[in-house]
DNA sequence: CATGAATGAGTCTTCATTCAT
DNA sequence: CATGAATGAAGACTCATTCAT
């Protein structure tokens, strides 16, 4: 990546070149298959995708993909670990009891823009993670379906925290999360889709507004 | 189903008898079809699904699935019509000026306790409009996308409406379209994949609730 | 096979055709499919050969075979099992006690005349069969090796059998049934090899002789 | 093997070596691959062996083969070729007329025990040479079939020779030949697949008494 | 109308071989 | 000389669709 331009032959650097080429150049491959196989899927679903199309877009020969991937369900399962470790590291529980913590509106916030920020940048990341949930490899779509899990899990205890603090008004807090949830992926859904979608702050202080006041006035 | 050994062709009947049965019969044959369709649709998604699952779960042979249908595509697309149609027909825009209606929100519940009470009766096709998205034939895929796309419209024109009765917060009426939809479909999920879900009546309580007046006590 | 020439078309048969022809078709086609795959196991080896050119030689199209025959692996296990069965319905123990029997010499030269005539009728199957030992599917592999077991042991209980009663020299039955079986191979390679070879009969002897008397005067 | 950092060419060593380093390593490296090749063809037979288990087994990088073989089907040959070459130096034909010689009995018994030996000391060999009848390019097959022929030539003229003699009885030499040669073939799987074979001197032993004076007693 | 055998384009995957480093 | 990344032809198998019966 960083990497200078090309390396000009075998010579194996001069001096001080702590890094081993090929093992960077391999991880490049491995990296453009994966965009490749981003797009081809966000744009096909996973069935729909053919290893075809994902050696087309990144322009490598048939054999060169199953270099780098075992099969079509490596390739998917590769994009599907990446994507949810990324959420995974931008989605914090909220804290409530460590005064060092910031208010927990704010670490909402935070939670969302950091969230919203990496989909957006990503549309096809997006795509996939919205609506693989049923096509493809069951092993694809359990491990999908537990990642979204994990997240309601996550709004159903802030939930419930909230209403024992009485920020938040008793409520089915499992299915008052799932219905939060939804808003999340509607929002992006919309972000995503949009031409011209609005910055990313807008948009979460909107999303915010619904789910904590209503549309109400 | 009514049998007569074998009709001879489509001569409707002898003379008075006021249902033509060969049609009947056809038009039975034909829901078969697209139930045991929807199932393998809503079990495998669209490029998942294939004749042989269809033809076996409907009990029929390879060629008579083609008497009564193009092709698979066309299929997937009756199921959708038929869904969509069923839903517009389901979800009416609320009428606030005539004063012959029922007061606002009471229109708002019932477009949703009658939405989801069709939807939750037929899980399939839930699973269908939810997963399908991006997984089908592109022309489905955009008719799936202007329905939601009319969908948020209604939703939109409602807010606007609603922001100009001062009854609801100004807002980006768009994007929270998005996001109320997202919520819907999300509450939808859930009552889709709980084992033991509320009722209908009950989840409508708390999704309104929720879509009015937020999480905060 | 019997079968008359071929049907006339949809008619049932005007009268007494007790055959189903449909199943007799099938079987038919079952039948034109192994002769093409054995004469192409034999000429190419297991792994050699392709499903392209099974298909070519029994002039069907691809899809056809996969309806005859779920894999490669499967098409062989079937041609191996008819040649098994086939062999051992023609190689029988040899009765020494039984005096309503033929002699045992008899019942030897029976057992390697039934033999030699299937297998001299059916070289593709003998060659097979001859040169499947190692590659094929291990499950083959394991099925053919098994089956040559069980001959050799037939072998080393005649040769006990007779040294008990004093017919045949004591000897390694173990090692002399390896070298039986082997002579036999050997002849039947010669037999299918040879372009003008003797026949059966005068083969039996020759082959007797040896395995009996040896090649001194 | 002998290293030296890395040579630097094919220039031969420094001056006086009456060995040129490189070539002996270059033909150490060689018999190397040899070495491998033999084992995986054994294993898996031509087609079913592949470079990749080849290399695997040598440890050597793929590009390294072919500056070694042109393909897989010449180190196929060299196999062969070395395998018969080293047999045909130890089948030599059986000499009558030499008084020097040693009498035709001794002599055979010679030519067996160095074969058996030779083939019980390296199974792989033994078991490619078996079982390639036919698995194998169409030139390497020719090649093999040939060389049986000649041996199988060598047979039928001892046996010619021992007609005349008197020494063994007339008979149908070419396919007493195949006969015998099936024989030792047999004799020789048994040894290379028995768990606790005999040794070879007691082998030949059998091997020779079934061959001249078959199991009667 | 119903059937299901037949088709062949298309899918995923492997593997012998080449070549820049 | 040695390496191993890259290649693409070829293989096994699937599946939507057709058509004679």
């Amino acid at each position: 990546m960083a990497a200078r331009p090309t390396s000009l032959g075998p010579s194996p650097g001069i001096a001080a070149a702590d890094d081993d080429r090929p093992a960077a150049q391999r991880a490049e491959r491995r990296r453009q298959i994966l965009l490749a196989a981003k797009q081809v899927f966000a744009d096909e679903g996973y069935h729909g995708a053919s290893i075809n199309q994902i050696i087309e877009r990144a322009q490598i020969a048939r054999g060169t993909f199953y270099l780098y991937f075992e099969s079509k369900a490596f390739v998917f399962d590769a994009i599907l670990d990446q994507a949810m470790a990324e959420l995974r590291a931008r989605i914090t529980r909220i804290e409530v009891e460590d005064p060092a913590a910031a208010p927990p509106p704010v670490q909402l916030r935070d939670n969302l823009v950091r969230t919203l920020e990496y989909v957006v940048g990503d549309r096809a990341l997006a795509s996939i993670l919205l609506t693989s949930g049923k096509a493809a490899e069951p092993e694809a779509i359990d491990r999908l379906a537990g990642f979204f899990g994990e997240v309601r899990s996550l709004i159903a205890r802030a939930l419930e925290q909230g209403i024992e603090m009485r920020l938040v008004r008793p409520c089915h807090t499992q299915l008052t999360a799932a219905a939060l949830l939804g808003t999340v992926r509607g929002v992006i859904e919309f972000l995503v889709t949009s031409p011209s979608p609005p910055h990313v702050d807008e948009t979460v202080n909107e999303l915010i507004a619904v789910a904590l006041r209503g549309v109400l006035a």
